[in-house]
This record gives structure tokens, C-alpha cells and sequence, in this order.
DNA sequence: TTTTGTGAAGTTTTTCACAGCG
DNA sequence: CGCTGTGAAAAACTTCACAAAA
């Protein structure tokens, strides 16, 4: 069975609702209301959830206590990934300081940078390496993610040495930058400043 | 002529393409070549591209300098808006520290924090205001654009107060948080967790 | 009766394939 | 001849509408 895309990102959205919804006295909902609070429609609620079984019961609606488990199964991974964050400045700290960004499916394992001044420094407990050892040390450390926060023009070069590395499998990118990496590389870019522009695009339309 | 959303977000990546070419010998670009960056199909760019005019010349390519100042203009804002950042932690200082956040189509104007000790300072040149006077200010310096940065939980309260100025036309929210706005507002959600997840997922299915 | 699950229909987006222009 | 621009076909995704289950 093959899942859209666009179906696992609401699934996410379907997730943190039920997880949110089961701290309170609700016990039960609709796909109309699921729908409802995410501005999207009933009929693609249904759909999406059908996707991973018969979740819920007709004439009733969703249990939220089921669906919150039974969506941590689908969201679920196979095995903690060792994620390493390439680029600590302002972006990269942001993010290993929130701790709504940590989960149980991964597990920071080493940071790098340039500025020599970060070299060697802990960061909320992690270790911060020259990114000239990136392939040496996700080796080393079996790292298979990456997270580039680093300026468009260093992207390719960190992308490289990371896959140089030969353990590496996925990559999450805030970098604007286009990075080449081989096909079988899992890879997800978040493009801010592309959501920005598409904002004022928006904007001018409805002018 | 209407144009499809995944449509502009390759026109911002076209847009970069071309800036950064400009800067180097070459001087035509074909849609076969435009495509192999991008990693899309050359009909996709022929097809995206020709919605804004004929822009290439046919045995030829496109002409760099051309098809950055097209592209320019298809961006193009018809005003320099006024934003506020809302939330000035780590991300949000992420942001606003950021030069390549910065450009012409908008002008930062107010920040706003819940924080004291941060209140009544400036960042970046940019003064930082009491959250509970969102709406007031937003009215008064005719903010049209607000940046949210904000923890989950206050991500609500602040698009309410304002949507209360009455001025607010364009969000772009990086809260995971689901928020209810009026329809002629428009939105953008930068979704890192989301992101996260689906990177994991992708990972779990290559397994 | 209510609300799910789901084929079928509809819509949107991508890709093909080729006419047409330089 | 080479490469764009573009209708038409294909694929992907969403919505409808209703049978079936509780």
C-alpha cells in the first residue's frame, strides 16, 4: 500500500491533535470535526486514516485514545537514528535548544562547525567537531541523518563529506542552497525563505 | 491567468538559479539544463516559465540576465510591507539575525516578546514590544504582515489580537500549531517538526 | 440514525510529444 | 537543426456520494 506525501504530513497534523485532544475530557471525534479544526475536508480525513486500517467505528466516529495509538504506530520508526547537526549558529542553536525538536526517534550525536571558537565546546550536552572531520566522524560515530544549517555556500561541500562518509541516509536541509546528493538518500528540505516569497506572492494576488 | 502554488515555489527557485548564473560566464540556460539543477523535469520549467510570457528564444535557451529580470518582476511585490516578528527566542532571533532574510519587499517594524527582560529593548536595531500590545501597535504603525515565532500554546492568542488590528493581511507561522484565522488572510506555515517526521518516514520506507 | 470506508468522479499538477520558431 | 511553448495525455491528489456497519 502506497501513501501520498501530502497524506503523511496531515497524518502528522491527525497525530498531534489526538495527542492533544487525549489530555482532555473528549473521548471520541468525527472526521467532520478532525476536519473541521485542521481546514481541510471530512472525505480526505476518512481517506487519509483508511490508508492504515479501519481505525475507526461507523455511526461513532474516531476513539481518540486509538487513534493517537494506532498514528504513533504508522509515524513510528524502526530504530533511534543517530542525527548529527551541521551547523551551529544562530538557526542550529535555535533548533538543539527547543525541546518540542526532540524525540524519541532520534538522538543528537554530534555537532560541527567552522568557527573555531565553537570547536570542542559542548552544546546542550553535545560535542562540537570540525567540520572538516564530518566524513570521519559520522563514520566513526555510524551517523546516518544529517541536519545542514549551514550558509548556501558551504551546503554542497558539507552534503559531500557526509555522504563520503558512507553511512549517511537522510538529510533534513534549512539551507536555501540546491545540494546534489545520490538518489537513494532520503531528503528534506525546509525552504524559509522560498515561504516567505510565496507569502508576498499571496499577498500581491489578493491586493 | 491563474498560477498553481508549486508553481511559484519553483519560480523562487528558477529566481535564485538565475541570480546566481548572472555572476558567471554563462549566458544561456536551457530548460534541460535549468531542470538537471533542480532535479525536475524540462517540461515542468518549460511549462512553469511560460506562464509569465515567452521568455526564451526556441533553439536557443534562455537568456540569464532576461530571465532573472522576468522572474523578478513575477515576484515582485507591489509594496514594501510592514512586519512584525512575534517572538524573539532563539529562532526568532535566528531570523532577524539572518542577512539573506532580509530584502526589499518588506520592512521589519516591531517585535514582540512576553519576555520582560526583553521588552522595551531593541534587536537588530529593531524595537521589541509588550505582546499584549500587539493589536494596539500593529494598528498604530499599520502593520500588515506578522512572523510568528512563538511557543505552541501562545500561537492563538497572538494571531487573535492581531487579526484584531484590523490591519493584518499575510501570517507566516512556524508554530507546529494549528491556527484559526479569517479566509482573506494569507498564510504560510513553515513546519520543522512536520519536516522532522516526514524525514523519518521516508527513511523507515527505504529501510 | 449516524458516521465510517471507499469506489468513482472530479480537479490539479506533471509529463509527453510535437508543432513552430529562430 | 535545436530548443521553446503548449495542447493533450497521464499521474497524483481530492472530493463526492453512498453502501455498510455500529
Amino acid at each position: 500500500m502506497k501513501v501520498a506525501e501530502p497524506t503523511i504530513e496531515r497524518i502528522v497534523h491527525y497525530y498531534r491533535l489526538a495527542c492533544r485532544l487525549e489530555n482532555s475530557d473528549q473521548k471520541i471525534i468525527s472526521s467532520q470535526e478532525i476536519a473541521e479544526r485542521l481546514n481541510i475536508k471530512a472525505a480526505q480525513v476518512r481517506k487519509d486514516l483508511s490508508y492504515f486500517g479501519e481505525i475507526g467505528k461507523r455511526g461513532v466516529g474516531y476513539k481518540i485514545s486509538e487513534l493517537r495509538e494506532h498514528l504513533e504506530i504508522v509515524l513510528d520508526s524502526p530504530k533511534r537514528w543517530k542525527v548529527a547537526l551541521i551547523g551551529v549558529g544562530n538557526l542550529g542553536m535555535a533548533l538543539i535548544g527547543h525541546s518540542d525538536f526532540y524525540n524519541e526517534k532520534f538522538e543528537l550525536t554530534a555537532l560541527f562547525e567552522i568557527d573555531q571558537k565553537k570547536i570542542g565546546q559542548k552544546f546542550f550536552g553535545i560535542e562540537c567537531y570540525d567540520a572538516k572531520e564530518i566524513s570521519r566522524i559520522l563514520r566513526e560515530k555510524e551517523v546516518e541523518v544529517i541536519i545542514l544549517a549551514v550558509p548556501d555556500k558551504a551546503a554542497q561541500r558539507c552534503v559531500d563529506a557526509a555522504v563520503a562518509s558512507g553511512c549517511l541516509k537522510g538529510v533534513l536541509s534549512f539551507t536555501s542552497a540546491q545540494v546534489t546528493l545520490p538518489e537513494n538518500i532520503a531528503y528534506q528540505r525546509v525552504d524559509i525563505l522560498a515561504a516567505l516569497e510565496k507569502l508576498f506572492f499571496a499577498l500581491k494576488e489578493t491586493e
